[in-house]
RNA sequence: GGGCCCGUAGCUCAGCGGUUAGAGCAGGGGACUCAUAAUCCCUUGGUCGGGGGUUCGAAUCCUCCCGGGCCUACCA
């Protein structure tokens, strides 16, 4: 019996400067989704890499007097830092200098020549170092640059090359448009992707001549493959296309490969038609997220983030000095994953402070004070308590579902947003509906211990189900949350169907939670200053 | 030029043909004290960018206009 598998990928990068947080934020919502498939039980394949085959690499590397595959060794190891940083749960980093790529890629092309897909062509045309794409005419600025790098001299490239017959493929790809909507999303990202192959294709230059960097092309070693085809190829070599075929048939097609909203007609449409010519099977689908945009606390003023800008943020700047789990909350909660976001110190703090220390925090501290100041941390016969008090009126099962569907169609920040309003929220007012305070005080009317002890096992399992069904978004906070109580099922072996099915109690609740010298608990999230 | 998306409370967003348009934050008032001065209750606030149309009924569908963003445009 095998279970289900679950591939995802994330765009690789150029290696050429270390990430932002804009680039973070891609693979933070793939990683939500890794995640969450794993936690659901499903096999799950989580490729990132970097992109390395690329002429920007060579010049860098010159400058820094690096050889170059010296340079992009030491780049993917401080990329990968990052990504460690911030709990990006990859399970392989492939380079495209490596090896195994190499061998993918020269087969594969030469799998698209056999099929006579590939013709040698020679053309003149403006070359923009910087976008590492020929410019039409049309495409310029009115001092004839790159409007992309109008500090770069274009340049005049003569030479005769690949082409892959990109045109061929137009019928085919716009079938799979139309039989498979879900292959592009979100939609708007594929209403473009249909236009522009309705408009037509032309056919592609896949080699450049006179690299010293890069992959050969097979046949002709004069050539070396052009760094877009062999970019795309990152993603079938990564799991052993060409050198793995056991592994390449057991991930291969990707579930989902998640991009940026900029090079989706790449992996929309040549990269289809690639894999059509090669004859092996496409991905499923195709999700391109929006930009994270930097809004000027002082202006107000939504800008780029870019390094000429001067407002580059770096992830592990937050992290440092927050949290990982706060640096995800933040963008997952706030930017739509499918559209852009804005980042500013003043709304990290606010949706922190608001949603994570008061909310989130504040109820998983007020829970555990309450059990030891009470009952010394013990909740004798809360085994024989069924807590369904605490989420009366909600249809568990039901708001489950709704969390579950956001979360696989990538609405993270609805998925939060639900988790909030019908999780923390019930919990937090069932505390001041039942008032425990009073219950435990004997000098009030209210007075009754087992009636105290029945609330707080009904807010232990409000802090079980927020603790499993935050876990994909803020690993290291459910860790701690469902650490807080001796709960039945390793948070590991937890999956949303045990917030709806709950495991039976096997020894009765108590405070498992590290605690502070003077016994208090320690805040999840302590919370931000105004600055 | 062609195309796509967006414009809903101060802010961030949900709602996308059907009761008096919602949430969070922010603002105002109150309650409580277990808790990270947290929480809970009540509340201020919107002619749903504008005009026209379809409909018994429109943020929700059509059309035009305004504003913002993006993709694309006669040899890669």
């Amino acid at each position: 019996m095998s279970r289900r598998k679950f591939y995802l990928t994330t765009a690789i990068d150029y290696p050429n400067s270390r990430p932002h947080i804009g680039t973070a934020f891609e693979k933070i919502g793939a990683d939500v989704q890794a995640r969450y498939r794993r936690q659901q039980g499903y096999d799950v394949f989580f490729l990132m890499g970097n992109d390395e085959n690329t002429i920007k690499v060579v010049q860098r590397a010159e400058e820094l007097g690096l050889d170059p595959k010296l340079y992009v060794d030491d780049m993917a190891r401080q990329f990968k830092e990052v990504w460690d940083s911030i709990d990006i749960s990859y399970d392989d980093f492939i380079q495209t200098s490596e090896e195994r790529h190499r061998i993918g890629c020269q087969q594969f092309i030469q799998r698209v020549y056999d099929a006579g897909d590939i013709y040698k062509k020679n053309y003149e045309a403006l070359y923009c170092e910087g976008c590492e794409e020929f410019k039409t005419e049309s495409q310029l600025s009115a001092e004839g640059r790159c409007p992309n790098h109008p500090n770069q001299e274009l340049k005049l490239v003569q030479e005769e090359n690949y082409f892959f017959r990109l045109s061929k493929y137009a019928d085919r790809l716009m079938a799979l448009y139309e039989e498979r909507p879900q292959f592009i999303q979100p939609e708007t990202r594929r209403n473009e992707i249909v236009s522009l192959v309705r408009s037509g294709l032309e056919d592609v230059s896949i080699s450049r001549r006179d690299f010293t960097w890069g992959i050969d092309v097979p046949w002709d070693p004069e050539h070396k493959i052009y760094v877009w085809f062999d970019a795309l190829l990152n993603y079938i070599t990564g799991v052993g296309y060409g050198t793995d075929e056991e592994s390449f048939r057991r991930w291969w097609p990707a579930d989902v490969h998640f991009i940026g909203k900029d090079i989706t007609r790449f992996h929309c449409a040549l990269w289809p038609a690639m894999l059509m010519s090669a004859g092996v099977e496409l991905p499923r689908s195709v999700f391109a997220h929006g930009f994270v945009y930097r809004k000027d606390e002082a202006t107000g003023e939504v800008q780029k983030i870019a390094k000429s800008l001067g407002n580059v943020i770096e992830p592990m700047d937050i992290v440092r000095e927050f949290s990982s789990d706060a640096f995800r909350y933040y963008f997952m909660r706030e930017c739509p994953f499918g559209g852009d976001g804005e980042f500013s110190f003043q709304r990290f703090a606010a949706s922190y402070n608001a949603d994570l220390a008061n909310n989130l925090g504040n109820l998983f501290s007020r829970t555990v004070s309450m059990v030891l100041r009470y009952f010394d941390g013990q909740l004798t016969g809360s085994r024989d308590v069924e807590p369904v008090e605490v989420f009366a009126g909600v249809d568990v099962a039901e708001v489950v579902g709704r969390i579950a569907a956001h979360i696989e169609a990538c609405r993270y920040n609805q998925a939060l947003e639900l988790i909030w309003r019908e999780v923390l929220d019930a919990g937090n007012r069932y505390i001041e509906q039942q008032r425990p305070w009073l219950l435990a005080n004997e000098k009030k009317p209210e007075y009754d211990l087992d009636a105290c002890r029945r609330v707080l096992t009904n807010l232990a399992e409000a802090v079980r189900v927020a603790a499993i069904l935050i876990r994909p978004f803020m690993p290291r906070a459910a860790e701690t949350i469902y650490a807080g109580f001796n709960f039945p099922t390793p948070l590991a072996k937890a999956d949303f169907d045990q917030v709806v099915h709950r495991p039976p109690l096997e020894e009765d609740l108590r405070v498992t939670a590290r605690l502070t010298p003077e016994g208090k608990v320690e805040p999840l999230f302590p919370k931000i200053a105004p600055k």
